[in-house]
RNA sequence: GGAUCGUUGGCUCAGCGGUAGAGCACCACAUUGACAUUGUGGGGGUCACUGGUUCGAUCCCAGUACGGUCCA
C-alpha cells in the first residue's frame, strides 16, 4: 500500500513538489457556494514593496495552522491573499530610481510617472508572495487582490462617497504632519516619535518692565509668535496678562494670553505661541484670535519672515537665530543637548514639521465609538484578553485622521472643484460636470487598506464571497499594527458594513526577537533571514519552532539552534515513520477491540486521545506554543523513546498483529495532529504510510473517551520508573549499554507480564540466575548476575542518594500532616495525597536501608 | 511624564495556591535493534526584594528596585 521512504530526510526535495501539488489540486480554493461552514481570514497585505521577513514568517505560520486545521476539520476555508500599494514607501523606490538618472517625478509628469510605478510593479513588486510559498501557505491564490485594484478602487470611492455623505469626512486647515522630504502631510501613527538630542533656549521678549522670558526648543520659529502663553493662575505672570510684548528679531508687538494648556512648571511658565507651526499652539490661538504668521514653505526652510533667515533650512536658521539672540544679549539660559521626543517621517526618518494646511479628515470620533463598543459588547473578541486595555486606549482618544497624502501613487481623492468653490464627491460610474477639476491629492493607504476586510470579497456588489465569508472569523497579527491597520479596519468595516464588524476575533501575537530576547534591527546585524533559514533547515523546522515560540500576546525569541532543534524533530519523525514501516505498521482494517490490546498498546492509545483532545483545545485558543509543545514530547517521549521501544520485543514476536494496527493509527493521528504546523514533511511521511490522498483534505482527528485508561498509564509509568532505574544503576555501575547482563525480575501482577518486554529495552537476558545485584523500585526486583563484584562505592552512592531524597519527601509529608489547620483546612483529597506520599517515602526508606545493610564495605 | 507588561536554572521561556518544568547549553557514558540531525544517565533554580492574606505563596494583594513596550 505504500511507497519508500529515503533514509535521511531531505526538505529541499520534497516541499517545492507538494506546494504545486495542493494548489493544482485546488484544495486551497474556496467555495463560496458550499455547503459547509465558512473559515475565513484575510491576510494582512504585506506592502508590494516587500521581502518576507522573520515577523512575516511567524504571522503566516499561526494563520496557516489555523486554516489548516479549520479545513481538516471540514470547514470550507478562505485565506485571503493580497499585497498593499503602499503609497509612500512604493513612491519612494520608483522616485529613488528615477533619482539615479538625474530625474524626478516632475519631470515625468503624473500620468507617466504613475504607469512607471505600475511597471516597476510588474517588474519587482511583490517578490513576497513567491516567498510565501516556500512556507507552505495555504493561502487561496485564485483570490489574491491588490488594493489598486480596479474592484477595490470601486469600494474605496464608494466609501469616502458613503463616508462624505454621512458627514464622517471633512475638509479642514489644520496643523498636520508634515514630511519636509516626502513632501506630504502624513497622519498620527505614520509619524515614530524619537528622544532627539535638541537644545532649550530661554530667551527673553519686550524690554524693561515689560519683559517675559519664554522657553523653547524651537527658537527659529519664533518669527512666527503671534502671542505668549501662560497659564492663568501663574502669580509671577498674572499681572502681565492682556499686555502686550516685544517680539524680537521682527519686532512686532504680541500679546500676552493665558491658557490651561500651559504648564507652570515646564520652563519659565511662559511659551510662545507660534500658530502655524506647532498643534498646540495652534489650539491656545483658535481659542484665542491669535493670528497665524507661516514663516517656512514646505520644503523646511524660511520664508516670508522678512528677515535675513530667509532661504535657511530651518536647522541651520536655529543656530543662527540663537546666535542672533545671543548677540542682542536676549539668551536668558540655554541647555543644550536637550534630549526631548521629536517626531520623524515613518517612511523616511526625517524629522516631520507641523504644518498649517488643508488636508481631508475623517471624524473619527463616531466609528471609534462603533469599534470600541464591538469589543465591550463582546462582538469581537481581542486574544489574548490582556492586549484589550491597549486597544481601548486607542480608540477612546482617537484624533481626526488626516487621509489626504500630496503624492501620485494611490486611490485619487474621488473629489471635484467647480469654478466657484463648489465641491462634488464623485462616486463609481459617476463623473463631473464640466469645467470641474479633480483634488490632486491620493488617499493616504490606510484607508484602502483598512476595507480589506469587505472590498476583497467584492463590495460593495452583493457578492457570494461577502455572504459567505463576511465577516472573517479571526485577524491574525502583531500587536504592533494594532492601532494602524486593525482599528481602521474595525472603523471602516463596520461603518460600511451596517454595523457588523469584519471579524469575530482578533488574534494578536508578538515580535520575533534575537536569541537574547533584543530587537532585531539591521544596525544591531542580528536580522534572521527566514529564506535562509528555510534552506538550511527547512520550512517546516522554521514553522514549528515559530508557532513553539507563540505564546499570545508576548514577544518570541529566535536562534538558529532552535531551528536545528525543530529540524531534528523532523528527522526524528521521518525515522519513526521508517521505523513503524519496516516493522509492518498499518492502517488497514478496523482497529482492534481496546480489550484485546496489551497494555502497552492501551497507554500510547490513552496518550493519544488526550494528546488529540489538548492539541485541539489549545489551537482553538490561539495557543500555539502549549500545543506545539505537547505535540512535540508526545512524538518524542511517549511515542519514540517508550511506545516504540516497548513494542520492539512484540515486533520481534510472532503476535505483533494489534501492535502494528495500533502504531499505524497512532502515526496516522499524529501526523495529522502536526499537519498544521510542518505540512510538508507530515504530507510525505503521510501519503508514503497510508497511502492515502493527502493530509490536507485528511479528518481532523478526534479524542475517543474510550481510549483513556488509568490503569496502563499507571502500568506504564511503573514500566518507566523500573527501566529507568535499571538504566541508572547501569550507568553507575559502568556496564556498556550494549553490554546483555543476565537477569531476572521479581514482580507480581500485571507488571509481571511486561518482564520481557523490559528486559528487551534494558537489554537484559532473562534467566534462572544466581543473582550478584539487585534494583528494587516499589514491589518490583531486578536482579543481575555481574558474574563478579559490583562497584560497592557507586551502588552505596546511589543508594544513598536516594534515602536522602526520600528521607527529605517524607519529612516534608510528616510536617504538613502534623499541623492541625492543614488537617482541619486543607482538602481532603490533598490530605489523601499526602498521607500516601508518605507511605511510599516510608517505605522506600525501609528498602533502601535494607539493600544498603547487604552492600559490603568499601 | 502617563499607561502597561515583565523579573523562574548559563540563555530563551512555560507554569501556577498543595514536593519547581521545557528547549537549547553543560558533564559523563555509549556507535546498540528507526534515528549521532542519536541514545542513556547526570549536574544546575531559597521562582527580584520587603511586607500582607492563607493551614500552606513562585503563584493572590500592597509596596520597592530593576528591565521592556506603547503613548506623550
Amino acid at each position: 500500500m505504500s511507497g519508500d521512504l529515503a533514509s535521511s530526510f531531505s526538505p529541499a526535495d520534497i516541499e517545492a513538489t507538494l506546494y504545486k501539488k495542493w494548489v493544482s489540486a485546488g484544495y486551497f480554493t474556496a467555495d463560496a457556494a458550499s455547503s459547509k461552514p465558512a473559515f475565513s481570514i484575510v491576510l494582512p497585505p504585506p506592502n508590494v514593496t516587500g521581502v518576507l521577513h522573520i515577523g512575516h514568517a511567524l504571522d503566516q505560520t499561526l494563520q496557516d495552522c489555523l486554516s489548516r486545521m479549520k479545513r481538516m476539520k471540514g470547514f470550507e476555508v478562505l485565506w485571503l491573499p493580497g499585497m498593499d500599494h503602499a503609497g509612500i514607501a512604493t513612491q519612494n523606490v520608483v522616485e529613488k530610481q528615477l533619482a539615479s538618472d538625474g530625474k524626478s517625478r516632475h519631470d515625468l509628469g503624473r500620468e507617466a510617472f504613475v504607469s512607471k510605478v505600475w511597471e516597476w510593479k510588474a517588474e519587482s513588486g511583490g517578490a513576497i508572495l513567491e516567498q510565501m510559498k516556500r512556507l507552505g501557505s495555504s493561502v487561496d491564490w485564485s483570490r489574491e487582490r491588490f488594493t489598486m485594484d480596479e474592484a477595490m478602487s470601486n469600494s474605496v470611492i464608494t466609501l469616502f462617497k458613503k463616508m462624505h455623505d454621512a458627514g464622517l469626512i471633512y475638509r479642514a486647515e489644520r496643523i498636520i504632519n508634515w514630511c519636509p522630504r516626502c513632501l506630504t502631510a502624513l497622519s498620527d501613527i505614520e509619524v515614530e516619535h524619537q528622544d532627539d538630542s535638541g537644545e532649550f533656549v530661554s530667551v527673553r521678549y519686550g524690554e524693561g518692565e515689560q519683559s517675559i522670558t519664554v522657553a523653547t526648543t524651537r527658537p527659529e520659529t519664533m518669527m512666527g509668535d503671534g502671542a505668549v502663553a501662560v497659564h492663568p493662575d501663574d502669580p509671577r505672570y498674572k499681572h502681565m496678562v492682556g499686555t502686550m510684548v516685544l517680539l524680537p528679531l521682527v519686532n512686532r508687538m504680541i500679546p500676552i494670553i493665558a491658557d490651561e494648556l500651559v504648564d507652570p512648571d515646564f520652563g519659565t511658565g511662559a511659551v510662545k505661541v507660534t500658530a502655524a507651526h506647532d498643534p498646540n499652539d495652534f489650539e491656545m490661538a483658535v481659542r484665542h484670535n491669535v493670528p497665524f504668521v507661516v514663516i517656512m514653505n514646505e520644503h523646511g526652510v524660511m520664508d516670508g519672515t522678512g528677515t535675513e533667515f530667509d532661504g535657511m533650512d530651518r536647522f541651520e536658521a536655529r543656530v543662527a537665530v540663537v546666535e542672533k539672540l545671543r548677540s542682542l544679549g536676549r539668551i536668558v539660559a540655554e541647555k543644550r543637548p536637550y534630549i526631548h521626543a521629536v517626531g520623524h517621517c515613518s517612511r523616511c526618518d526625517t524629522t516631520v514639521e507641523p504644518r498649517l494646511s488643508k488636508q481631508w479628515f475623517v471624524k473619527v470620533a463616531p466609528l471609534a465609538k462603533a469599534s470600541a463598543d464591538a469589543v465591550r459588547n463582546g462582538s469581537v473578541t481581542i486574544e489574548p484578553k490582556e492586549l484589550e486595555p491597549r486597544y481601548f486606549d486607542w480608540v477612546d482618544n482617537m484624533h481626526d485622521w488626516c487621509i489626504s497624502r500630496q503624492l501620485w501613487w494611490g486611490h485619487r481623492i474621488p473629489v471635484w472643484y467647480g469654478p466657484n468653490d463648489e465641491v462634488i464627491v464623485v462616486g463609481p460610474g459617476e463623473s463631473a460636470p464640466a469645467g470641474y477639476t479633480q483634488d490632486p491629492d491620493v488617499l493616504d493607504t490606510w484607508f484602502s487598506s483598512g476595507q480589506w476586510a469587505f472590498s476583497t470579497f467584492g463590495w460593495p456588489e452583493k457578492t457570494a464571497d461577502l455572504a459567505k465569508f463576511y465577516p472573517t472569523s479571526v485577524l491574525v497579527t502583531g500587536y504592533d499594527i494594532l492601532f494602524f491597520w486593525v482599528v481602521r479596519m474595525m472603523m471602516m468595516s463596520t461603518f460600511a458594513m451596517d454595523g457588523v464588524p469584519p471579524f469575530k476575533t482578533i488574534m494578536l501575537h508578538g515580535l520575533v526577537r534575537d536569541q537574547f530576547g533584543k530587537k532585531m534591527s539591521k544596525s544591531r546585524g542580528n536580522v534572521i533571514d527566514p529564506i535562509e533559514f528555510m534552506d538550511k533547515y527547512g520550512a517546516d523546522a522554521l514553522r514549528f519552532t515559530l508557532a513553539r515560540g507563540a505564546n499570545p500576546g508576548t514577544d518570541q525569541a529566535l536562534a538558529e539552534d532552535w531551528i536545528g532543534g525543530s529540524r531534528n524533530f523532523a528527522t526524528k519523525l521521518w525515522n519513526a515513520t521508517r521505523f513503524a514501516m519496516m516493522n509492518g505498521a498499518t492502517v488497514e482494517g478496523e482497529l482492534p477491540a481496546v480489550a484485546s490490546l496489551n497494555a502497552v498498546d492501551k497507554w500510547i492509545l490513552s496518550r493519544l486521545s488526550q494528546t488529540i483532545s489538548d492539541v485541539d483545545a489549545l489551537l482553538e485558543k490561539y495557543e500555539f506554543a502549549r500545543a506545539c509543545e505537547i505535540l512535540y514530547h508526545f512524538a518524542w517521549d511517549d511515542l519514540c523513546d517508550w511506545y516504540l521501544e516497548l513494542s520492539k520485543e512484540t515486533f520481534a514476536g510472532t503476535n505483533a498483529t494489534n501492535t502494528k494496527r495500533v502504531l499505524g493509527h497512532v502515526l496516522d493521528q499524529l501526523l495529522r495532529l502536526l499537519h498544521p504546523v510542518m505540512p510538508f514533511i507530515t504530507e510525505e511521511l503521510w501519503t508514503t504510510f497510508t497511502g492515502g490522498e493527502s493530509l490536507v483534505i485528511a479528518q481532523w482527528p478526534t479524542s475517543d473517551a474510550s481510549h483513556e485508561d488509568k490503569a496502563s498509564e499507571k502500568l506504564v509509568a511503573e514500566m518507566q520508573e523500573i527501566i529507568t532505574d535499571v538504566r541508572r544503576f547501569r550507568n553507575d555501575q559502568g556496564i556498556k549499554t550494549s553490554q546483555k547482563i543476565p537477569a531476572r525480575f521479581i514482580a507480581k501482577g500485571a507488571i509481571a507480564d511486561y518482564a520481557s518486554a523490559m528486559a528487551f529495552v534494558l537489554r537484559l537476558e532473562l534467566s534462572d540466575i544466581t543473582p550478584s545485584a539487585k534494583v528494587e523500585i516499589g514491589s518490583v526486583q531486578v536482579e543481575f548476575d555481574l558474574t563478579g563484584s559490583i562497584d560497592v562505592v557507586a551502588e552505596r552512592a546511589r543508594l544513598e542518594k536516594d534515602l536522602a531524597a526520600a528521607v527529605k519527601d517524607k519529612q516534608t509529608a510528616e510536617v504538613k500532616l502534623n499541623n492541625d489547620g492543614f488537617m482541619a483546612k486543607a482538602p481532603e483529597s490533598v490530605v489523601v495525597e499526602i498521607r500516601e506520599r508518605l507511605a511510599k517515602t516510608s517505605a522506600d526508606i525501609e528498602r533502601i536501608t535494607a539493600q544498603l545493610a547487604t552492600l559490603p564495605h568499601a
